[in-house]
DNA sequence: TGAATTTAGTTTGTGCGCAAAATAATGCAT
DNA sequence: ATGCATTATTTTGCGCACAAACTAAATTCA
């Protein structure tokens, strides 16, 4: 059990000499030592980055990821949704309201369960799949990465969420 | 230069045989095998699980980030804040307007170049530093990773967003 | 059966995140 | 000096993210 939030590696003592006039703050308050800030501001330019290439399906990188969850398998309940998109069900709400008025899926009251609604693709949204096969490729041509790295990084996160969850 | 939206690593062919009434997604579209998902979830999941710790101090993330990089050098333009922070400008200024309102922070006037405001911390503002010590272990009882992989997953990320910015 | 509990989903309110447009002061080049 | 581009910051509008409160249907159980 380390200190995730920073990590001192290499860089405190020749901090020492550059600060002048502001008290110097203890390195576990600094900025550039927080794992936690370069994955938010990754995570951020991620989406950032997506956000031009998701343009031409008029998709949102939210709704994008749920387009993708769909299209593995639809006709679930939005719990089944929440679960494997790992989105809030007050995030999910809207969201599917709004694919809905985009007439990507439909929204259909079950009949077993009349609490519950299944997620239904529309045509048009299984046409947009195909239109949607190139964004990873695009994607991944700003970032090169090794496979190695890409791995890792996602091995990485995933187990940073299953400790968090 | 590979594909790092996606990793398929070990998961593409024992899935054929589970899917049984929607048409199979092409690999490069599973969930699964999104980087980005992994990423997005966890930083979601991270900003999460800092809530509580920051409920004391009556911070968001993003203001904890924001006083952290103040704490390091005040007295500062916008400008460097937005560096430095990684946060768009249209995003910091309500920030900084509401961390104002909590009177931990001033914004003055330059006197050199009346465009700018320089960013002050109060003496308020200084004091929280000390209540703040004790957040990054907090957040890291949650996590167990060794430093090796916390130190791998920040260098990832920073090497991610280099390539996105 | 009826009351209490649980489950599925929505609503509300606050705070980002950011593109695009606006405002305003500075600097630069005639 | 006077445009004219540049820089610093704010504003606007939309879409999450999520806690908390809410509605309504199903389930449990006394």
């Amino acid at each position: 059990m380390i200190d995730l939030s920073m990590v001192c590696a290499q860089n405190s003592a020749p901090e020492l000499l550059k600060q002048s006039c502001t008290p110097m703050p203890s390195p576990k308050l600094k900025l550039e030592n927080q794992i936690c800030h370069s994955l938010y501001s990754a995570t951020n330019a991620l989406v950032r980055a997506y956000r031009p290439l998701l343009d031409k399906l008029d998709l949102t990188y939210p709704q994008y990821l749920v387009m993708l969850a769909l299209w593995e398998s639809d006709d679930v309940a939005i719990k089944d949704l929440v679960r494997r998109t790992r989105f809030d069900a007050g995030t999910l709400t809207p969201i599917l309201k709004r694919l809905d008025a985009k007439g990507l899926i439909r929204l259909v009251k079950s009949e077993q369960d009349s609490r519950q609604k299944s997620v239904v693709v529309t045509e048009e949204g299984h046409q947009m799949a195909q239109v949607a096969e190139s964004v990873p490729d695009e994607l991944s041509c700003q970032i090169d990465m090794t496979a190695e790295e890409a791995v890792k990084l996602k091995l990485l996160a995933e187990k940073l969420y299953s400790r968090l969850i």
